[in-house]
DNA sequence: CGCATTCTTGACACCAGTCAACGTTAGTGG
DNA sequence: CCACTAACGTTGACTGGTGTCAAGAATGCG
């Protein structure tokens, strides 16, 4: 099944498996499902009892603040698991909706579990999964917290092309990003007349295209540097850096 | 010894752990360090392999940006693993350092891993504890995105007060929060004169007291009011609740 | 006691948010 | 296929909050 081999190879970009976990992971259930734009996956006090593998669109985790505005955390492509932390932790702090049409496999909490009880190598596998994903939530932190708005877009138009070239995502220096930029603005903790400003000034220096959820990084070296990025946070090793 | 309370203790407040489980972790090899104020346990960087434990004083992770500034991550008070993802994370990218004055607990990465494959529902309980860390950090994003000054600081301060409680390390409606006014807006995304500001205003509402490292919350339900405060997030359901 | 750090306060400038209008695009249904 | 509508993007005027800079006061440490 698909559902497999996406788990896999996401999770050999930053693991070595054996035999035995390989096939251990290729014997977990999961029932697909699809799903249109801005459906949630789950909601804010919710206690699920599978975890989705994305397969196919984007999907987003995010709060809400007391005034009704959205605070996005982060976006997952095709092979993330978005909610892999509900195995460990019953309900749920943030929700997970689908940033455009998507397709996404559920698997159940306590085949997981059961999974890693028998198996700690394809356990530690899927936990380091959850430690790179603290570690953007923490890079996340400073983007918002100590950069200017074009530094903040740059940063993240670095980081989810980077993600999206690892998981193979990229096509000709361009990659997926079904975004509007109400919701740049609701990422990067901006108002949507800086977002388009700061994109406009992003257009202008060459360093990327951005229109219809497709982004396009012309001048990588340039961004990444507007964006002080470094990407080792992703802890994406074995992926052939930019 | 001590530092094998500390983790049980910190461990229990949001997993059952069995006989079993209690034994194994109680025999973890461990090796005590004092730490000085401003101190680096490990930098941005690093390959640990050991992580710490925290038996007293403050330790904070941070990011540095390219303009010099700091960007701290989170705090870390007694019974916390601060450096725990390093275990299956090889490159640090944030640094460790002491707040206060600090003692710290020291244990091989390779001890915890041959623990957790052992007895995976300890690592599971462990692994529990990392997903925490990962929400506070979700927690930091909004507050830091989404908010106003006043509304910043308070939020921070009802997490550290709750946290301190949930540790049993507050008393008499008081916690030492050893920062300076720098170090918050370092933390919030502030600046100093803001920091200043916001705390007078908190102040003047009687919420709160805060001088010389320490905190005093002299009015719970306002303080968590302003910060829209919520302690879902910080899945410490054992912990009664303020 | 003296120095360094920290905190407070003020003046000022400027960036970014809000509000609003307009132009464009995309999607829907007739 | 076209028309309509809603969503999205761009731009401008205006305002206010927040950062920067700076001076002075208070605190703590050696």
């Amino acid at each position: 099944m698909l559902v497999h081999d996406m788990i896999l190879r996401k999770l050999q970009l930053h693991s070595d498996l054996g035999e035995t976990e390989i096939a251990a992971l290729r014997a977990l259930p999961a029932t697909e499902r699809a799903l249109v734009v801005h459906e949630d996956v789950v909601r804010q006090g919710d206690k699920p009892n599978v975890s989705a593998v994305v397969l196919e669109g984007m999907l987003g985790r995010y709060h809400t603040v007391a005034s009704g505005r959205r605070q996005y955390l982060s976006f997952h492509i095709p092979g993330d698991m978005p909610d892999s932390q509900a195995m460990f932790i019953d309900v749920m702090d943030h929700a997970l909706c689908a940033m455009s049409a998507a397709r996404i496999a559920l698997v159940p909490h306590a085949s997981l579990r059961t999974l890693f009880k028998q198996c700690p190598p394809a356990g530690f596998a899927v936990w380091r999964e959850t430690l790179v994903d603290a570690a953007i939530f923490r890079a996340a932190i400073t983007n918002n917290s100590a950069c200017a708005p074009r530094a903040r877009l740059a940063h993240f138009f670095c980081e989810q092309y980077y993600r999206a070239r690892a998981g193979g995502h990229a096509k000709q220096g361009a990659c997926a990003l079904p975004l509007t930029q109400i919701q740049l603005g609701e990422t990067l903790g901006i108002s949507l007349p800086s977002v388009s400003r700061a994109l406009q000034q992003l257009r202008q220096t060459r360093a990327i295209e951005f229109e219809r959820g497709r982004l396009e990084v012309r001048d990588w070296a340039r961004l990444a540097a507007i964006g002080e990025f470094d990407p080792t946070y992703l802890h994406l090793s074995k992926v052939k850096r930019l």
